[in-house]
RNA sequence: GGGCCGGUAGCUCAAUGGUUAGAGCUGCGGACUCAUAAUCCGUAGGUUGCAGGUUCAAAUCCUGCCCGGCCUACCA
């Protein structure tokens, strides 16, 4: 059996997250993973991320703010968590990589390894060290005059004003913008991982789908632009720096003292850490290897576009690099990389910093975690960035939830209600058999469908115009079939054909809670509790084939409720006034 | 500067080189009354960013330009 161990990047526990963060790489994650978990068993569905918790900025901002690293990465892992929850997202493990207890041992052995293969190279070359602080600067943190056309502002990677590349050590009278000193030359040792090696020895070939272990589907255009280019001139990359937090190098390494991981190199690797961390809390501390080292597996990283490079070319080169290293079997190589574009609110970045972003504690006091998870999946940034409005998200929280899907229900419901006295009609199979070949129902049939190939696609837009498609066909069955006329007919065939309409609908409004699992788990939840004995009629957390064949007549409906509740025009235009308020505030 | 992605109806988006470029939302008109003033039907809306080129045929391929975005290896 296929198996699916499915990430999300690790977001850098350096501030708070938003709606751009999940839209990209969180939220069509977990709609995936929901719909695994139903259509192929949730025994073969594995979904881990974690905090990245290591890296300079870590260290400075800490120490701007006075606190221990720890402390830190603790407050914006909770912090980050916490967004994670409202969402819903269902992660198996959500660890961190300064807090997963398997993190040290799993960096250090991928060093380690990629060493003892031979895909490391050690070079000394000359940095900037600061005396006053007794540690080696990044070439962000300086500043000083540009070697090119002698600015006195350049910084340490680019001079603002020429707009050349600056190599650091270059720079005329270097400052510290951390403390202000004057560092010197020191040599520094680091070591860097050989990627045009790795390329030459199966990278390529993976890449290219030439091996034949990962029939990988076709790359996103964005993927495949990014990495053809990196790899006309790739090179070797550094991997160790010089840094007081951080995973340090494995004892043995000669020089390797006082030196940590490059936090892009031990990030990653905090999937597979978190995945030990899950396997160990579930007693099975060896269960980690049938998921990483499994032939059955599908790697799949759910990432924004600024982590292709990573997760194309790094990352994968890492576990090639491994060998037999782990008891003598190969590390998985990415399966599929659904890189995302970026997801903008009304026209501009997310900036917390400038006020430009959405308050959760606000949205989630006032809007339901169901209609946002829908809306903005709907509009995820897949092939071009996007973006998220307060009027697309009246629209679809009010014309397609409400109106399409809410409705849909009530309006059956009630109708059931009142004619059958809260319970299901009995019908005549003949009758019932029918109305199976109403074009509206096919049509149905083959949106519903649809929702599941697409979401096997990773094509989460697609997806939910199909589910609201499937509610429309219903719509428009109900509309076709009049069974408010056909209820109050004194001929008998008419109300036959009444009961058999209100049969069908009531079967695929179970198909519809579970096709809505995944993107709306809540309402979902709620219309299941609304059919009452119906939604016996088949297990909610099965994707399952269609709708049931026959809905017996007697079953007990609960009360028909409010599935998605409007939102008004006033409550939209307070939310508008609220975000540019925000923004003026911090102008 | 270099590389990459994108530009299609008022808005959000579709369209293996192949009929007359399609949906949804909004707008307008109508039907209906079971339902959350919902639903359903009809209709309007276009120089596919601009200019060339290739082709029997271009939104699609090629060249140049304009606009937006991302990356550019020490921002994670």
């Amino acid at each position: 059996m296929t198996r699916y161990l499915v990430t999300s990047a690790l977001p850098y526990a350096n501030g708070p997250i938003h709606f751009g963060h999940v839209a990209g790489a969180y939220l069509p994650a977990d709609v995936y993973v929901r719909y695994l978990r139903m259509a192929k068993g949730p025994e073969n569905v594995l979904y881990v991320c974690g905090t990245d918790e290591h890296g300079v900025a870590i260290t400075l901002k800490a120490e701007q703010e006075g606190l221990d690293y720890r402390s830190y990465v603790d407050r914006w892992h909770k912090d980050i968590k916490g967004l994670f929850d409202r969402f819903g997202i269902s992660f198996d493990m959500f660890s961190g990589t300064a807090r997963c207890k398997h993190h040290v041992d799993a960096s250090q052995k991928f060093f380690l390894a990629l060493h003892e293969h031979g895909f490391l190279q050690e070079r000394t070359e000359e940095q900037w060290f600061s005396e006053a602080t007794s540690r080696f600067l990044p070439d962000r943190y300086l500043e000083g005059t540009c070697p090119n056309c002698d600015f006195n502002k350049a910084r340490g990677d680019e001079c603002p004003q020429c707009g050349t590349w600056v190599d650091a050590k270059e720079l005329k009278n270097p400052v510290s913008l951390i403390d202000g000193s004057n560092p010197v030359l020191k040599p520094t040792t680091h070591w860097y991982l050989d990627l045009p090696k790795l390329k030459e020895q199966g990278l390529g070939a993976w890449y290219d789908g030439e091996d034949a272990a990962h029939p990988i589907k076709g790359w996103k255009p964005n993927v495949d632009g990014y990495v053809q280019a990196m790899f006309k001139d790739l090179h070797e990359r550094p991997i160790t720096r010089d840094l007081p937090w951080g995973v340090p190098l494995p004892e043995g390494i000669e020089g390797g003292e006082g030196k940590v991981l490059y936090v892009w190199f031990d990030a990653p690797i905090g999937y597979l850490s978190a995945t030990m961390e899950w396997a160990e809390a579930q007693g099975e501390p060896e269960a980690w290897k049938s998921w990483w080292q499994g032939e059955d597996t599908r790697l799949v990283h759910f990432i924004g576009k600024d982590n292709i490079a990573f997760h194309v070319v790094v990352f994968p080169s890492m576990l090639l690099g491994q060998k037999d290293a782990w008891e003598g079997k190969a590390m998985v190589l990415p399966w599929a990389v659904p890189a995302n574009e970026f997801y903008n609110l009304q026209g501009r970045k997310f900036s917390t910093s400038n006020g430009w972003y959405l308050d959760n504690d606000h949205f989630f006091a006032n809007f339901d975690a169901d209609a946002a998870r829908f809306h903005v999946l709907m509009s995820a940034p897949e092939t071009a960035d996007s973006e998220f409005s307060w009027q697309e998200f009246q629209v679809t929280n009010n014309a397609l939830l409400a109106d399409k899907i809410g409705n849909l229900a009530s309006r059956v419901l009630k109708f059931a209600g009142k004619r059958y006295e809260g319970h299901t009609p009995e019908v005549d199979a003949a009758v019932v058999d029918d109305l199976r070949h109403h074009d509206s129902l096919q049509e149905a049939d083959r949106q519903f469908e649809a929702v599941g190939t697409h979401l096997e696609a990773q094509e989460f837009r697609k997806s939910c115009h199909a589910l609201v498609a499937g509610s429309a066909a219903l719509n428009q069955f109900f509309d076709a079939m009049e069974p408010w006329k056909l209820a109050k007919s004194d001929d008998e065939t008419e109300r036959a054909r009444c009961a058999a309409t209100i049969e069908r609908c009531i079967a695929y409004l179970e198909l519809l809670s579970r096709r809505l699992s995944p993107y709306c788990p809540g309402a979902a939840g709620r219309l299941r509790s609304m059919l009452g004995a119906c939604a016996d009629l088949a297990d909610g957390s099965q994707w399952g084939l269609g709708a049931v064949s026959h809905v017996p007549a007697g079953l007990a409906l609960d009360e028909a409720g409010v599935l998605f509740a409007k939102i008004d025009d006033d409550t939209i235009a307070a939310e508008c006034e609220r975000l540019e308020q925000q923004a003026a505030a911090q102008a």
